[in-house]
DNA sequence: GACAGAGTGTTATAAAGTAACACCCATGTC
DNA sequence: GACATGGGTGTTACTTTATAACACTCTGTC
């Protein structure tokens, strides 16, 4: 994801779209899971749950508990608001939520950025996979480290 | 994989195979790093460092530190002959050591089997989509959770 | 206002992973 | 043989990540 954008509008939109899909599913995106999705929005880096409670912490001058947080992504996840990166113990915004799909991530090791996507090409060839060996997919994990486009182009 | 094999054959295999790539890479395979090799194939589930842990403190009477058994892993992991499973922060032996790769599991939520798979399907459609996006992939993770073929039909 | 159920707060604890530093021991060198 | 070297291991303490148990609060419904 270029640096170069306004990243005002992404958090914005993204608790829009936030907004209007638990609206539509009559889940409740109370106060604090939405100031959750906030943090977690931060950046388009993933972000512990550690972090985002220092966040709350110190921005919000709530000292939360672990748990606080931990429900409130829990939560985010549930309703695919946000995704969690398993390689990293850390949180992601969705970037197409509404859509059923389990998130397939490119991390940058150098920027840390993960960028998120639902490629048709490689969930087909998972399901193929699966299905040869008559597995029953439930949850695809798709998380791959390499470098961004940006960051090998910087360290020429 | 099946419940019904031969599973000795397995921990036998894996232990020679070690074996032989060690001496030929001059790595050195010292009697922990076996021991723990050999732990880590105790089943073809994925087990966690103080799992492993317990059964050295426990079926050889030393009572080990956590760093032991990480250190051994990270030895073991670099070497290719075990692979990390991220989403569940365990680790399993790896079912082809030798050629690079980077790992794809098929992991089972009901027995917690994990198969490793290659595919080379997958594999490509993870190259395709990173590079038609500028990324360079350095160490894809694939892990797909559902339901394997034994235990889809045993739940029916 | 009473009620039920979802959400939150609080305290304590478990599970997973790492840092710092000392020691051992095999190997190669003088 | 004495000696330096470097990889491997042991030990202690600690950090990070995640969950359990239980009490309280809020919100909508009757
Ligand atoms: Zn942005
Ligand atoms: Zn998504
Ligand atoms: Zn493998
Ligand atoms: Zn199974």
């Amino acid at each position: 994801m270029s640096a170069l954008h306004d990243h005002t509008h992404c958090i914005a939109d993204a608790l829009t779209r936030a907004d209007a899909l638990c609206a539509e599913r009559g889940a409740r995106l109370t106060a604090l899971r939405r100031r959750v999705l906030e943090l977690v929005w931060s950046s388009h880096r993933p972000r512990g749950a550690y972090a985002i409670l220092e966040d709350l912490s110190q921005q919000d001058g709530k000292a939360a508990a672990p748990l606080t947080v931990y429900r409130a992504l829990e939560f985010l996840v549930e309703q695919g608001l946000v995704h969690r990166i398993e390689s990293l113990n850390a949180y992601v915004g969705c970037a197409a939520p509404g859509d059923v799909h389990s998130g397939q991530f490119l991390v940058c090791e150098a920027c840390g950025d993960a960028a998120e996507i639902d490629d048709p090409g490689v969930g087909a060839a998972i399901i193929a996979a699966a299905a040869g060996r008559g597995f029953r997919v439930q949850r695809p994990t798709v998380e791959v480290r390499g470098l961004c486009k940006s960051c090998q182009e910087t360290s020429r």
